[in-house]
DNA sequence: CGCGACGTTGATTTGCCTCAACGATTGTGG
DNA sequence: CCACAATCGTTGAGGCAAATCAACGTCGCG
């Protein structure tokens, strides 16, 4: 958790997340400022582990610059990507941090990353005090159910093929930041076959 | 979309929403009635589509009776099964319903059912006038959330047999109460593996 | 009764995994 | 600056889980 003890970088810049929050629902620059004093910005290096499967997660991170990603381990030690969380994306493990449960899944940075975190705690209380925030949120949950579902649909309804060329057309530029495995286990298949789904495109082009 | 005309019951039983919602965060009695004034009471009868691929979604629906099935089609005709919603479930295309767009996902009864109907434009309205349902509301799409996101990890990375053991486990009652397919459809197998891993089940019990 | 939806069972196929070997690249300590 | 290991991607042979296709029995219902 040493990660977490990091100073306080003195040139934090707000201008993504105050737009991010305001494109969800409307705030005064009062309640945006009050959000803006409980966030605590950290700069993490690449390959950080910000979660491990286990530990409570008392966090959820904005992405202002890098990229994070958020997992799960299989009994085989196989991992199951849940999430490439770029900039502008929240991350966090959702069950853990509502519950206050050990947490299922992992977190970790894949580059040098500027997060801004708030707390549990924090978040409660101003929640209690701000009802317009609990409406930003509401909203970023809900959109982010219904991408999942979405996913879900995709995952298991098509083939991997088609999930791969799916993924590319949304995220065309994930591939140059992200290890080629990862995204294979984003696409629930081993990094062999993708390789193998590679060739072909490429040898058919 | 007949169905939506049904008469308002006379007799409707709000106890179990009422204390649906009050287990997810706190109400003063005025804010609950408040939303339970907006609700709208539907006996809708077995096997009736309640919402067709295309259409817009203005309805979130809380299952007072009965049992309600939400699907995707695939391009091939096959469906995989997004929920189950027994009593005590909302059942909705959240996409469709808060962005407006037309539904990807179909929604059928599989029992004869008593429904309560939220608006959109009625729920917009009640959690301007009231915070505390924005709130519940907050809670209940996180919970679902992190629970969709349990389920696609499960199903990405188990096999079959055990997601099928996982499922009786978690649902024990279901079974009598839906068509096998739709199980294997839900499971993301087909009818006949899943009939052959009861078949194997029963074989060793 | 007879039709259609449902579940079962078997033969065959296939999409993807496993295991293994092999370059290429990166980064790290001597 | 180089030796070395570690990580990463590729390729191939073989295997397995689950799909497909087809036939058949059963039940509920018009």
């Amino acid at each position: 958790m040493g990660w977490l003890r990091h100073l306080r970088a003195v040139d934090t810049d707000f201008g993504a997340i105050s737009r991010h929050l305001q494109r969800c629902a409307p705030l005064r620059a009062g309640e945006l400022d009050r959000f803006l004093e409980n966030l605590e910005p950290r700069h993490v290096p690449k390959r950080t582990a910000l979660l491990r499967a286990g530990e409570v997660c008392d966090w959820e991170a904005y992405v202002n610059s890098g990229c994070v990603r958020s997992y799960f381990l299989d009994e085989k030690g196989h991992d199951v990507t849940l999430q490439f969380a770029l900039e502008d994306w929240w991350v966090s493990d959702l069950a853990s941090f509502t519950e206050g449960s050990p947490s299922r899944m992992s977190i970790e940075t894949l580059e040098d990353s500027e997060l801004l975190l708030i707390r549990r705690e924090q978040k409660e209380s101003l929640f209690a005090e701000v009802p317009a925030l609990e409406r930003v949120f509401r909203i970023l949950v809900q959109r982010n159910l219904a991408a999942l579902q979405d996913r879900f649909f995709a995952t298991v309804a098509q083939p991997a093929p088609e999930r791969y060329a799916e993924f590319l057309r949304r995220h065309p530029s994930l591939p140059a930041r992200v290890p080629q495995h990862m995204i294979a286990s984003y696409l629930g298949i081993t990094p062999e076959f993708l390789s193998k789904l590679r060739g072909r495109i490429a040898g058919k082009g």
